[in-house]
DNA sequence: TGCCAGGGCGCCG
DNA sequence: CGGCGCCATGGC
């Protein structure tokens, strides 16, 4: 694979009790901890120091920072570096530029200051459907309850790895488990949402591979789903699709452009990556609020 | 106990 | 359009 964007290099492999893994360097400042500790993904925990593991594209690995600009990933193989994990960890993008991008739409300083405090998170290229529902039953919710609602829908209805973890449930799962088994997973009333997404997709009324366009049309196309809004398509996109310039405006988000940006503030003023600042804004403004321990 | 959690829907003016 | 009550559930 061309590696023209970012000089990410694998630097190591081997098997390590039966499980391959590969070294990476050269990921300039990403961070583990960060990235999957700043609300995006929810099937992640940490295991030990700098260690993130969990299920992602039915397959169970652990993400390991053993340095400044060094990660190791246990359960990988170097072709699955290459067809999987380097987009998903948003290796194929160059994040100084982005730092830079954005910051060149905008002098304020709480943008600086959130970009410093921020920098580090990558935004995951996370399996469409899997973010399009998780983000459904992250209305109304917590992380942590978030979490356990995934876990356990997975456990009920996705595929078995074999080693006691199991991968996020298809739609055709999820329909055929019904909205009353999706209820049982105390999903309240987001059950009947989660149904109907899984409905249309099983009825070929919307398909998230060939949903193709811009991001307002995209945002549209996953709007027409009952109980996707505004901000659970934007997640969706941003976290999902690769969207960069998706902006979910949330609670916290509302509250740090309200208190460090003009009234007439649009999230296209911060450009093509303004879905990266976003998560920056986000990070700090819950960091300094000192709720980074209810990730 | 009451309030909030990475909201959205239906209804009302 | 803009505001508001409601929706299930658990943690604080």
């Amino acid at each position: 694979m061309e590696r023209t964007i970012f000089e990410d290099r694998i630097c190591g492999e081997g098997i390590e009790k039966g499980v391959p893994f590969v070294e990476i360097d050269n990921i300039g400042d990403f961070s583990v901890a960060k990235t999957f500790d700043c609300g995006q993904s929810f099937r992640f925990e940490p295991i030990g120091p700098d260690e993130y593991a969990g299920v992602a594209y039915g397959r169970y690995v652990s993400f390991e920072q053993t340095g400044k600009g060094t990660v190791i990933i246990h359960g990988s193989t170097k072709e699955e570096y290459d067809t999987v994990w380097r987009t998903y960890l948003g290796f194929d993008r160059d994040y100084e530029q982005i730092n830079r991008d954005i910051l060149s739409r905008s002098d304020n300083p709480a943008l600086q200051a959130a970009v410093d405090c921020g920098n580090g998170i990558h935004i995951l290229r996370q399996e469409a459907w899997e973010t399009v529902c998780s983000f459904i039953i992250s209305q109304n919710n917590n992380i942590p309850r978030i979490k356990k609602i995934v876990a356990a829908l997975s456990e009920k209805y996705g595929e078995p790895l074999g080693n006691g973890y199991y991968a996020f449930p298809t739609a055709d799962a999820l329909y055929n488990a019904g909205e009353s088994g999706i209820f049982e997973l105390k999903t309240g009333f987001r059950a009947k949402y989660i149904f109907d997404a899984a409905k249309r997709i099983k009825e070929g009324h919307l398909d998230l591979s060939q949903l193709e366009g811009d991001t307002e049309t995209c945002l549209g196309k996953l709007v027409e789903v009952k109980g996707i809004g505004n901000k659970v398509a934007m997640c969706s996109l941003l976290f999902g699709f690769g969207h960069l310039d998706a902006f979910p405006i949330d609670v916290w988000i509302r509250r740090v452009t309200e208190k460090y940006f003009p009234a007439n503030f649009k999230p296209e003023d911060l450009g093509p990556y303004a879905g990266v600042a976003q998560q920056y804004l986000f990070y700090y403004e819950r960091f300094l609020g000192g709720d980074q321990k209810k990730m």
